[in-house]
DNA sequence: CGGAGAATTGATATGTCTCAACACTTGTGG
DNA sequence: CCACAAGTGTTGAGACATATCAATTCTCCG
């Protein structure tokens, strides 16, 4: 029901990290606003620096977590390798998967109007994530150098996720939710520039379900239907769609 | 299945109007920021003039559309008076409920990173809203005056309200989901300063089956149930909540 | 190799959908 | 003002999909 490996997870100061000071960690590393802006696949202009590193990275190993549910909010994150999943817990315990979230995507937009993240994220595998410090921005008043503009963006962006989320889970039946899981799986990768059709998925049958609202029964089940009608295969996490064409038809 | 009154939907042109030009229409009325900042409570500084009239209201009439699916981006609207539903229209014609907003929530946050709606906000009742021109500040690079930075906020708010829609419609059972969905209506009611325990709801039953992702009949069958259950009074679209804690705590 | 979690598959239980009938509400026009 | 129509809401019975419980195999990792 748990995941052990959640037991180890660490906690992080957060100081500003706006601009490296004099003593710069030996294990941190930087980024630098030109590839931030590639990864968020930006398009907008900004008029500040685009090759110093000011931006810190960080690590997560599969398991740990970013950030916590209520911790105080601490700037977005954008991933830069690797895979997280971000997750409710309710009251009872019951946890509930929110948003798988790779390469060139945002974390912790939810804190941006708070003064805490509302959910945890957490890596399902090994990762490294670049900080943006848009609380600084915000309460500082900075100059307008177009990079407070960029977060908001992507923020903005975040919320179109969102309702893309909401409208795959909220398909009638439990298959045609899987194949649009699938389908939405395929077109971030192709967007990454990755092969549309064969990827692995980094996440257990109990997330996927979790995500979609189904058990992780109905997941596999749903799984083992669609590849007996060869639009896809499917081996363990290892997917190979067949005919994108048919899954995206798939109505049941 | 589907609303004959949203037949006659009117289209409006998209002129600037940040400020009143020389020729205002008549029936044509404008808020100032300091209406807009109290509408949204927000809590953050804005350098521009907070009592000139340059933000322009539209009214909506029951039934019909403020915008409609791909139609080209115009903008943030804040609702002012009144209470609107959003929904998205699939390929195969059926309609989803994504969100419904009254007083002081935007629509149109999902366009605000693309230059496109994503679905389609049309009134329940006869609505005012106001418009946040964000396109405009994007386009045109304005001055750092906090107002772009306010637009922002807001939708990073709206990233929270997704998130919360999605935990709702994601309860195990049915009755669960209409629970839940009381006590977001109760706790929007009590935050605009209105009774948190005796409201009308402004839509059907399907609407707000097409939200909780279940059929009407199961709607008004978990509200009969919880009626039973002398947890809420219902009588038609009239809500009483005998007790919020049990509401609260109600887990089938 | 051994153990724990992950995934698949089956049998049964249960909740929701579907189809249907009926009562209530609202708005319109004679 | 009433009759009527169309939409809204409630309730029931049966069909169907998914959840639940259970057994087995697979996979990964120490």
């Amino acid at each position: 029901m748990t995941y052990p490996s959640l037991l180890g997870t660490e906690r992080m100061s957060y100081a500003p990290t706006l601009l490296p000071t004099r003593h710069v960690p030996l294990d941190s590393e930087w980024s630098t606003l030109s590839e931030v802006v590639q990864l968020l696949q930006y398009e907008g202009h900004c008029s500040a620096e685009m090759h110093e590193p000011v931006f810190r990275r960080r690590r997560i190993r599969a398991g740990q977590s970013l950030f916590l549910m209520g911790q105080e909010f601490g700037g977005l994150y954008l991933v830069r390798h690797g895979c997280m999943k971000t997750v409710i817990t309710h009251a009872e315990g019951t946890e509930h998967v929110i948003a798988f979230s790779m390469q060139g995507d945002i974390l912790g937009a939810e804190g941006a109007c708070q003064h805490h993240y509302w959910c945890e994220s957490l890596a399902l595998k090994d990762c490294e994530v670049i900080r943006l410090p848009i609380d600084e921005y915000f309460s500082h008043g900075r100059a307008s150098d177009g990079v407070e503009r960029m977060l908001y963006w992507a923020i903005s962006r975040e919320v179109c996720r969102r309702q893309a989320a909401y409208a795959i889970a909220h398909a009638a039946k439990s298959e045609v939710r899987v194949a649009r899981f699938l389908i939405e799986q395929s077109e971030h990768h192709a967007a990454l520039g990755y092969s549309a059709s064969q990827f692995t998925l980094p996440m257990t049958r109990r997330d996927i379900g979790s995500y979609l609202s189904i058990t992780l029964e109905t997941v596999s089940r749903a799984l083992s239907s669609l590849n007996q009608l060869q639009i896809i295969e499917v081996a363990n996490r290892d997917i190979l769609i067949h005919s994108l064409e048919e899954l995206q038809a798939y109505e049941g």
